[in-house]
DNA sequence: GTCTATACATCGATAGAC
DNA sequence: GTCTATCGATGTATAGAC
């Protein structure tokens, strides 16, 4: 019983978190107002200041919170043996994520707020999820950094083309398969070469 | 004679324009105000008013303008008779063109500004910087519209990355050239089989 | 932990004198 | 065409009662 009074404070401090995100949705992730979150929330916008004590906290906190939820969401796959198909399966639901909720992709890897930096602690899983594609890469035959960085960039044009132009469809993402076996095949013939 | 009173406010009209793309380089195209634009121009923001009716009427001036840039650009480039040297060429001016100003990139192909929408007189020169990738993509071998989509926006996820990472380095954009040798290779092997 | 009240800043826009 | 003055809205943040 003693945890209690914590327990309730943290179950609190992530409804903030979530209310943030669905209005950061609607808004845009700079544009949702502390004033709005205490709204939906039915109490009073100071009153968030037991909770964070600044907006910028408050990114910080969604900043972690959606690495977390994205390295959950690739915790749950089911990667093949096959490196290149595991890249596929991996890199799609990379894709999936991103377009479920642009405005957490944003924060999350573009980051246009201004004076916004996420703090160690928070930026740990997003190195995680990094890591994880980098090494799923080199797997599949893809070793230089330069081509990951600029696979990686690829997919994030499809990701921004998709959202911005025709968001909820595929006519950008449906190529992702074959983005990654034109680029796979070519690595992997240099090397050959 | 006659025309002197609207010479000097049309040479008035432009300066308050390239004073917001300066501003908007510093402090983002949504950022920058109608209060800082007067400032750095020695006069009232009020006085602004006499020459646009609203700062979405700026908006729509810069859209216009930095069209009018790019075109300008793109006019003096020597494009190469072999296809896939001029869209080499072609795609690497606009590259360039998009680092020297990540600002107005952002306002002439993601429009973040809320509420605006560009007149039509504005977005034509717009449509006709996108047709002339179009008709060199085409005949370079590139046919499909899928296949310019996804080239288009992997291009794009090219400046993103570079911008937003490395301003005024190559790491990424250094694979510009290869990676139009890598699609337009695939494009035309694929219509072979 | 939540409230009321308010400070303080910024911004877009308008009215009206000169 | 530029100015002063000001409105009205919005936003973050703080002080202090309960």
């Amino acid at each position: 019983m003693v945890g209690k009074v914590a327990e309730r404070r943290e179950a609190r401090t992530q409804e903030i978190v979530e209310t943030a995100w669905r209005l950061a949705a609607a808004e845009g992730i700079g544009g949702f107002s502390l004033h709005g979150v205490a709204r939906e929330l039915g109490i009073r916008q100071p009153s968030l200041y037991e909770y964070f004590d600044s907006k910028l906290a408050l990114y910080d906190a969604m900043f972690a919170d959606g690495n977390r939820k994205l390295l959950a969401r690739l915790d749950t796959i089911a990667l093949p043996d096959d490196p290149r198909r595991a890249v596929k399966v991996f890199m799609r639901a990379f894709v999936d994520f991103a377009m479920e909720d642009p405005a957490r992709m944003e924060l999350l890897f573009v980051r246009p707020i201004p004076g916004f930096e996420p703090s160690e602690a928070s930026y740990a899983p997003a190195v995680a999820v990094l890591e994880r594609a980098r090494v799923l890469l080199r797997a599949a035959g893809m070793r230089a950094q330069g081509d990951i960085d600029c696979f990686i960039a690829m997919v994030g044009g499809l990701i921004s083309a998709q959202t911005s132009n025709e968001p909820g469809g595929n006519r950008w993402t449906r190529h992702l398969d074959r983005l990654i076996d034109l680029y796979l095949d070519d690595v992997t013939s240099r090397r050959k070469r």
